[in-house]
DNA sequence: GTAATAGTGTCTTTTAGACAATATTGG
DNA sequence: CCAATATTGTCTAAAAGACACTATTAC
């Protein structure tokens, strides 16, 4: 009864299982644009959507991976290579129609990594590849629900840099102030005040000023870092009261 | 290989399946008190947390569920009988740990329904039982990891409480405004100014009077219902900017 | 009348928005 | 000096906090 897995062999009434998979929705900003990670489906005869753009992710390994967020941790630095991103929970999708293999739920995080040394990551046609993001949506055709999953992390992510320090994970560790409302203007899409943004920054104690500056044909700017790299911030308002 | 279920033979891995359940936590406010309805863990021979507490839930049902949602909503309409309550996804967790039947993931949602009639549900010692929340916990210990996904529920209540409409979905449908006041203060655990507390519930069109009045011991209360009861509306501040 | 709760008004404080002014570098 | 960007300041507006005041009913 039981070879290799001894699946159902706990449970009485032998339930059948819901596929498990991890997809992770890495975002990162290039050239001005908020981009999103996605790789290739396999062209192998018995996969679904071959050959189609799609979030990195895939089964949930009880072999290797002792939790969920392990497992997207594992699928992200497969991908990229980076160390210690900022992952989230998105929340889970399941349905019997989501997978022509059969009831499936997925479990979708999101990522906020610096911008990569190199724009597009090598060959234009490699198996991972930035896409820039327009609009809520990427110009490719995605596998599975993936639109859908990137739409709700894209949404997610929006909401949360209202009122939070999440666009500092865009950036590597050493910015200036204008690197950072940079990033808060290209995931909000819309301009920023200067000087509000400042003293909101302050405020909060969001940063630390460091020994160094940043030099150019200008004024040098004052560098700094995060006060707590590892807790996120959450500011008392939104950006834009007035619009919601 | 395969007699009822033919669960492992899509894939040509043969990869082993995780456990899927839901787990579903369902607010109420009772006597001036946040509560959540828990159940009895079966007292059968192969049942793991015999006789405990535990959150309302179970496997997903490949059968009878289309999606999560819809299995939440039928934990949940077993449970209270609620037809269409607010519900909402806290997250999923998973992993090898949790439950001494094998690797598994939950998904968790959170519910908010009105006081049931009858305050704790008829016999003290029934299945599903009302327990008051004291300070992120409740009185009793839980079966599997589901202390901690109560916890993450409250947090997550909490939180949106700040800055949405979400008690309104404690109260009936015709309701006062010192009701609505009354819900956040009780979920915030501090009181609230009632000026300021009106001023934004206006502003944010949340609520629309109806043509009647609470009669009292004292000046009679404007009834009001939601102007949009399916949109939960996000207020542009937290209820206490000075805190965080 | 009194008790009790409903509802309004007034003043202060905080912080964003708009926008101007000043600062500091390379060339 | 000028160009370019960094940084600060000033004024206004929106909305919450605090708290007092008025309103309307049952008794």
């Amino acid at each position: 009864m039981e070879m290799t897995k001894p699946v159902a062999s706990f449970d009485p009434h032998v339930i059948e299982r819901p596929l498990s998979t991890v997809d992770v929705v890495i975002f990162s900003v290039i050239d001005e644009r908020l981009h999103v990670l996605l790789v290739l489906r396999p062209e192998t005869m018995d996969e679904p959507f071959k050959g189609m753009r799609a979030l990195p992710g895939g089964f949930v390994d009880v072999q290797k991976d002792l939790d969920l967020e392990s497992c997207a941790r594992r699928k992200l630095q497969e991908k990229t290579g980076v160390k210690s991103p900022y992952l989230e929970q998105v929340g889970s999708w399941g349905g019997i129609k989501r997978d022509p293999r059969g009831w499936s739920a997925t479990h979708v995080y999101f990522s906020l990594i610096p911008a990569p040394e190199s724009p597009s990551d090598g060959t234009p046609n490699s198996d991972v590849k930035w896409f820039p993001i327009a609009n809520q949506r990427v110009g490719t055709k995605l596998a599975f629900d993936h639109a859908k999953l990137l739409e709700a992390a894209i949404q997610r992510l929006r909401n949360k840099v209202e009122y939070t320090s999440l666009p500092a994970y865009l950036l590597p560790e050493e910015f200036t102030l204008t690197d950072l409302q940079h990033m808060y203007e290209v995931v909000l899409e819309r301009p920023i005040e200067k000087s509000a943004f400042r003293t909101r920054v302050f405020a909060a104690n969001l940063v630390e000023p460091i020994d160094k500056v940043r030099a150019g044909a200008n004024r040098p700017a004052q560098l700094y870092r995060l006060t707590q790299p590892k807790a996120i911030v959450y500011f008392p308002r939104t950006f834009s009261p007035r619009k919601i």
